[in-house]
DNA sequence: TCACATATGCGGAATTTTCCGCATTTAATT
DNA sequence: AATTAAATGCGGAAAATTCCGCATATGTGA
């Protein structure tokens, strides 16, 4: 089994990745659609050819098309990029890096989400706080 | 004026940028030690000068050596590879980030830390229920 | 079934990245 | 001031990426 190395990745390698990630699985046209730049066809057809040689994607026939899909599942890159930001903009704190996102423009989100958020940190609270006796605590 | 072009940078670039992100300023022989599969002294030299010149770094003498810094101070950078990450991996969603976030294995956090993080979304929640509007409060 | 339209496989060329050696400059030390 | 150790500037070669056209395979519809 291969190990992908994210930090391998080149430019349009990088591309097509977080294309495939936001959508879950891409065929070869939507990826070229969705890449800045749009090269040919054929271009996007090596680059993922590629990708899956390097194990990084899978494919798999839906009528004569290929979908490809990410050998690691979404969440799990999620958590490991999520690692390496807050290592690199929020020195390694997930307070700073909470804060700036719950600072970022809300779009589309409602008050219900905050609520359940809420919710989430009474949990990790109870969670992260087990024997007490590690460090020391605050009053 | 020049706006970097984060989606742009090369493989060694980007390495670059993360070890000067992480250390808000670094010099040549720092990012040679930081770098994976580290490389040439000329090299580092060659690449952070291309860096230079397109816009992503500048650099001021410290005795005899250069020290390397972001045009693009580290929040800026933070916040724009914050939303990124929420796009492509939490479909946009801040709450199932932060609750990714949450997960994550709490390195030595306190719970204290758990206590800003409730203020912080209590004026959140002030801040993003704009009833049926749009979100948009500016000064 | 046969022709058609569309998708994939392959091989190699153009471009970019990556890398380094050597000459020159700089600043501290004796 | 001369010596020296260490840093920068430059130019170009090696390697990897990026790209595409043409040939072949595949599924679809008449």
């Amino acid at each position: 089994m291969k190990r992908p190395d994210q930090e391998q990745l080149s430019r349009r390698e990088r591309q097509i990745m977080d294309i495939i990630y936001r959508q879950e699985r891409a065929t070869t046209t939507e990826i070229l659609e969705e890449l800045p730049e749009a090269p040919g066809n054929s271009t996007v057809r090596s680059l993922l050819t590629i990708l899956e040689r390097k194990g990084h994607l899978r494919h798999e026939k839906s009528g004569k098309i290929f979908v490809y899909y990410p050998t690691v599942p979404r969440d799990a890159a999620g958590r490991t990029a999520l690692q390496k930001l807050r290592d690199n903009f929020f020195d390694g704190s997930r307070d700073l890096m909470v804060a700036a996102l719950l600072d970022l423009p809300p779009s589309a989100e409602l008050s219900t989400e905050l609520d359940n958020l809420t919710e989430k940190i009474e949990r990790a609270r109870r969670q992260s706080v087990p024997d007490g006796n590690k460090g020391r605590d605050d009053a």
